[in-house]
DNA sequence: TAGGCCATCTGGTCCT
DNA sequence: AGGACCAGATGGCCTA
């Protein structure tokens, strides 16, 4: 090899490589995407690669399900859906959202993925329960939803999962969806009685008891993970945006 | 120190 | 020829 096509070669190898780059960003990108449009996004403790696809996979088939059946599953049920297949962290995560407490799901280390999620709804009564909403509990997935959404759009709610939708079509994807919960931590409805949850949600936040150091969020981060901190979120309407989890669920609110 | 996760580099393959 | 895609190798960072 001459030393022009060193040279050549080697320019090649340069540009092969920046394009590699840049096509993992937007693979990355893309995947950032998808995690904030997953029930337990946060900012700070990203999910990793493999579990935010395998969270996205149940999540897909979870409403699914209620697409095809216009039945919502029981809390109980939809936690087992989301949790099939994820680490024990993950499922730590999607248990804090849905208000099933982490520390139920921390067993030990050989049982299987699946026994974890049974053993944390069976040993947990699914309290769903919404401030400011009537005819508590909400044990199912369309309290799921309603979390999702500002109180406002409840008859909508209600109206969909109720009855089959008439109308199902997707909208076209308008850009980044904005996350269900867009804030950052592990998060479980607070149960306290505020007087002024008339007007809207207060989150706990729950932050993992390990600095968060490094230049990328590790799954492994929030393992024992534990609250720290309480954060009142104001979830009011002016402040929630009106996106849902995705482009399905959007045909359904914004009908 | 081992293991998990990640970004990056690299060479191979396929397609235009 | 060059770009896109893929998978293996490597090294860094972090936690248990």
């Amino acid at each position: 090899m001459t030393k022009a096509r060193l040279e050549r070669f080697r320019a090649r190898r340069v540009k092969a490589n920046a394009r590699e780059r840049t096509r993992m960003h937007g693979l990355n990108d893309a995947l950032d995407n998808l995690r904030r449009v997953m029930p337990c996004y946060s900012k700070t403790q990203k999910l990793s690669k493999i579990e935010t696809l395998r969270l996205a996979r149940n999540y897909i088939w979870a409403l699914s399900e209620v697409l095809e059946t216009g039945q919502t599953p029981e809390g109980k049920s939809f936690v087992e859906m989301l949790c099939k297949g994820l680490s024990q962290p993950t499922s730590n995560l999607v248990a804090g959202c849905l208000q099933l407490g982490p520390q139920t799901l921390f067993l030990e280390k050989h049982e299987e993925k699946s026994q974890v999620c049974e053993s944390a709804i069976s040993s947990h009564s699914f309290s769903y329960q919404s401030p400011g909403l009537p005819s508590p509990p909400y044990g199912t997935m369309e309290t799921h939803l309603l979390h999702l959404k500002p109180p406002t759009f409840k008859s909508l709610v209600d109206a969909s999962f109720g009855n089959h939708p008439s109308d199902c079509t997707t909208p076209p994807y308008e850009g980044p969806l904005t996350p269900p919960l867009s804030i950052s931590g592990n998060f479980s409805l607070k149960q306290d009685g505020s007087p002024d949850l008339d007007k809207s949600y207060t989150f706990m936040a729950h932050y993992p008891s390990v600095s968060l150091g490094g230049a990328h969020g590790h799954a492994s981060h929030f393992q024992n993970t534990v609250p720290r901190y309480e954060i009142p979120i104001d979830m009011s309407y002016e402040s929630y945006p009106h996106h849902v989890a995705g482009p399905q669920l959007n045909a359904i609110f914004n009908e």
